[in-house]
DNA sequence: TGACAAACTTACTATTTAGTAAGTATAATC
DNA sequence: GATTATACTTACTAAATAGTAAGTTTGTCA
């Protein structure tokens, strides 16, 4: 009976990954519990119905992401500095195996995937939304960013391009993806 | 035995709604079958596996959307004219059920899609993309087009905006959608 | 009218799926 | 040292899945 040191942080980050990598309908209860070398069952103990396991990925993203933009690391940042740490998120997906965005992934599959989860996504997308938009009127108060219209549509605009070109590099490669972040800093920087 | 009128056709306009509706793993032969009122084999008997449906429906998009571009009604438009018909093929999709491109569906879940699946959606992307970049060329050499960089940098950028802008307007709703359409015009046009 | 092919149905298989109930080993606590 | 909670395993189940083999109906054409 081996016993994993922490399973369900274990389990969480695999399942994590599994959704990043294959989406929800993409991967099984069996997946997780071959890779950990115990019995589905086991996975059932700590998280009852896929939908839960799912919900806990999600909700701890959010947890930590809260944890990051509140941190002085992040927080006391300029805002082109904090544009490039967001962008640097969606840059360590791609070189982590070809990763897409959670919310990405699970918004494709958005009518194939439970309740709940769909409110966990709808969630998570709004936060980020928040703190984009928040840090696009810094920055062009500032006098760093400059585009027209109003600072939540292109929050929105932006992180819709990222969401869009994590999958994109998937069929068209790396070399694509990273064009498409300097586009994106074309489009926005003075 | 009732038979549908041209039933492959019938076949593929299901299938290719389920795959915008809901992704490759997230329908099932099953949902087709009972939606025509045939029995599982019928639908078996078009296409032998799933895989073949797949590559079917990315293969009859791609053949329409050559016609399309090939057509004088599409070709013989101004640049900007272009990019608004091009735009509205999103819309409609945003309008119709809240679909997403098949591109997008298919890639977010591109590492579990069969292998010839991926080959189609690989040359599909790649034909959106230069119709797109050869219509930013002609319309930035025309004056009525402004941006920095490549043509091929910025039509990478607003294709991934518009495949994460349908996805996003599942959790956000519609009028989100539709202000990333604004934001695109107003980031490209003078 | 007979042959034949197209478009199915019936009936099935093997596999995978999420999920459960009951038992067991281990660790912590009283 | 006994009790109890934690973290599993064993052993299932029911449903859904893609896929197949063999038979049946229907329209077409010589």
């Amino acid at each position: 009976m081996t016993r994993i040191e922490n399973s369900k942080r274990t389990i969480l980050n695999l399942a994590e990954s599994l959704l990043q990598d294959k989406g929800f309908n993409g991967f099984s209860y069996a997946h997780i519990s071959s890779e950990l070398g115990v019995k589905n069952a086991a996975i059932h103990y700590h998280f009852p119905s896929k939908e839960d396991l799912g919900i806990a990925v999600i909700r701890r993203y959010r947890e930590r992401f809260k944890l990051w933009i509140n941190n002085s690391r992040v927080k006391d940042l300029t805002p082109e500095a904090k544009l490039d740490w967001f962008l640097g998120i969606y840059t360590n997906m791609r070189a982590d195996q070809g990763k897409v965005c959670l919310v990405g992934a699970m918004e494709a599959e958005f009518n194939a995937i439970p309740d709940g989860l769909r409110d966990e996504v709808q969630g998570m997308h709004k936060e980020l939304l928040v703190w984009l938009q928040s840090t696009l009127e810094e920055g062009r108060d500032g006098g760093v960013f400059a585009f027209k219209g109003e600072p939540a549509d292109k929050a929105a605009l932006i992180l819709s391009t990222l969401q869009g070109a994590l999958q994109m590099a998937r069929a068209l490669g790396t070399k694509k993806f990273h064009n498409v972040i300097e586009q994106i800093k074309l489009d926005l920087l003075k």
